[in-house]
DNA sequence: TCTAATTTCCAAAGCGCTTTGAATTTTGAT
DNA sequence: ATCAAAATTCAAAGCGCTTTGGAAATTAGA
């Protein structure tokens, strides 16, 4: 009974290959997979005839066969605004490089909200990947929980905080780069420091406000609800946002940005307010250098606590891949420091 | 001979549910996959106990039986910069959607020039996935010829000139866009219409770089090589052309932009230069509708020609999907107009 | 009540690989 | 030349599913 009647595409597969060869299925695969028990003419018989032939093995059927399936899974949230954060595409142009290397593919999946944790069953249950990366993490999340029930290997790009059991992940330390950006601020003279953070539902988004409060409480500075925002990093948040702290009667003599995107709309509306980043308002942002909007120049546009996502991409492969390689390692955690850079978008507090 | 020892993610089979059930194998995978020859109470009891279980069918095991990967491909290119162009997160998570929708999978496979090639190549051979999408066709564009060959069915999002036979694509009218827009700028006065334009080893530069001339010609002014740019879309680049362009004896009057990304780098320029643009400088910028920069606003920041490139992945993959099931289908070509939004970057053409 | 037509179910083959356990060939030392 | 050890090769089982060709059970028709 024949339901669906498919275009194949013709690919030679291992037992016509063993037949041109005159060898058994077995040797040939062995050949193949560099084996030692295999003399070495004929290897070189094999590799010669595969090449000429094009002969790839099946993932398919040799994922059936070793039980992996070569495939490394992410599973890419949707904020509310269906939108994809930006970072994404650096980050995976970095993973999937490594995972390249080593044979192996990334399998997406974007999912909203709702039904994220659907995705991840799936992806197990289905035994279609060897492993995941956890994007976004929030605070507390079950994913991680939820993976560790499973059993399927994972890394989290991030943190989640609140998490009962240990897990492996990588993370830019958040709470200092925010700490380091707003103590700058804080030695300029600026006291009034407007804070458009990230989604406070997210755990990177938490920690960055963390070390933003510690640098005030150090400086004996309380901080003011008035003057923090948390939502996604557009453009046109920075934008609406610093046009409403501008037109208070006592307006923010500098900005803390999340994310470049924003700090954009944040100078954006700076200018139309007449107003010189660097000069008459300071502007420091994080930098997560991706590539389209890496602002070149001697000096810097933005004073910014910088950070590839680009290499936090590539590093987390790298884990995630010696995880899988090697299960009974103990999770590994790594945590790297932003630097920050100065640029043209920070200078003293004016005087009133 | 145990080569490697990987932990194994416990998940239920066939053969144990089908146990449980006290049933065949083959009466359970009717069942489950909706057939017709399963009496309608057994049915219930096997999705029922399957449930319970959380078993869920192995996609590999499922690939091999069936043939089918159920999963698509997406080769990245990198550019020189090692830039992944940003309109590709709004793609995939446009395209993610129907294919979750479908239960299909999206592998990506991230590649630099030198050996994109053979990442189809594997793609095929290795049948790893049921067809690609081309992203980001050049002119012209040996990916087609190989796919065609291969025999992989695929969809082109673009198109590539100087391709011999007839493919499936699914395209925005770059051509009468660019018209458009330079026609708008010529309307207004402008002559001396700056064009910063994508790469143009790309086939969307080529044909907005014909778009631009046409209108042009038809207006009777020659095209002026010094205001022509090629390049990756990065902010920088619209910040340092325009930087140089204006820094000339005779500078444009108008910036005709290829993405709203360098348009926020000739905006910069223009501030940094004690410019307004919409009044002392026109700019009008093609704008892919990305989700982090959605300008808002009454009137948006930016005369444009818009057309979503969400929507574009979701047409695409739908397109890619309806040929791989229908494979006697003729290919397909979509094309889709651009809407011309007047923003606030436009004005007349100042007085000398 | 008995046979024919339908429904419902099943055993087994097969998808393209890897891997086991064994057979065969070659080598090295007597 | 002879035989054990080492080096090669092979046949067959198995990975978890789908699908074919039949068999068994149920229903319908007379």
């Amino acid at each position: 009974m024949k339901r669906f009647e498919i275009a194949k595409v013709y690919a030679m597969n291992l037992k016509e290959l063993s037949e041109i060869l005159n060898l058994s299925q077995t040797t040939v695969s062995r050949a193949l997979n560099g084996f030692p028990e295999v003399k070495e003419n004929t290897r070189i018989r094999v590799l010669e005839v595969a090449a000429k032939h094009n002969y790839r093995p099946s993932n398919i059927a040799k994922g059936l066969a070793t039980g992996r399936a070569m495939a490394i899974g992410h599973v890419l949230p949707l904020t509310k605004q269906e939108m994809v954060n930006p970072i994404f595409t650096d980050f995976i142009s970095g993973a999937g490089e490594i995972y390249a290397k080593a044979g192996y593919h990334m399998v997406l999946t974007v999912v909203n909200d709702d039904n994220e944790e659907a995705a991840y069953r799936e992806m197990a249950s289905k035994r279609s990947v060897d492993g995941v990366i956890i994007h976004g993490p929030r605070v507390p999340d079950s994913r991680i929980e939820l993976l560790q029930n499973i059993g399927l290997p994972f890394i989290v790009h991030g943190r989640a905080q609140d998490t009962k059991s240990d897990y492996s992940w990588f993370d830019m330390n958040n709470r200092s780069a925010f700490k380091k950006s707003t103590k700058f601020l804080i030695d300029f003279g600026h006291t009034n420091i407007a804070f458009l953070n990230g989604p406070e539902t997210m755990d990177f988004a938490v920690r960055r406000r963390q070390g933003y409060v510690d640098a005030l409480k150090e400086a004996g500075i309380k901080f003011d609800i008035e003057i923090m925002r948390d939502d996604d990093m557009t453009e046109p948040y920075g934008y609406t946002s610093t046009m409403q702290m501008m037109n208070t009667p006592r307006p923010p003599t500098a900005f803390l940005v999340s994310s470049i995107i924003s700090a954009l709309g944040v100078r954006r509306a700076l200018f139309d307010l007449g107003l010189t980043p660097g000069k008459d308002v300071s502007i420091v942002t994080h930098d997560d250098m991706l590539s389209f909007l890496r602002m070149g120049g001697d000096v810097p546009l933005f004073t910014a606590t910088q950070s590839s996502v680009r290499e936090a991409g590539k590093r987390c492969a790298e884990m995630l891949l010696t995880q899988i390689n090697n299960p009974k390692l103990e999770v590994g955690h790594e945590l790297w420091e932003a630097k920050l850079i100065i640029g043209s978008s920070t200078g003293p507090c004016p005087k009133l």
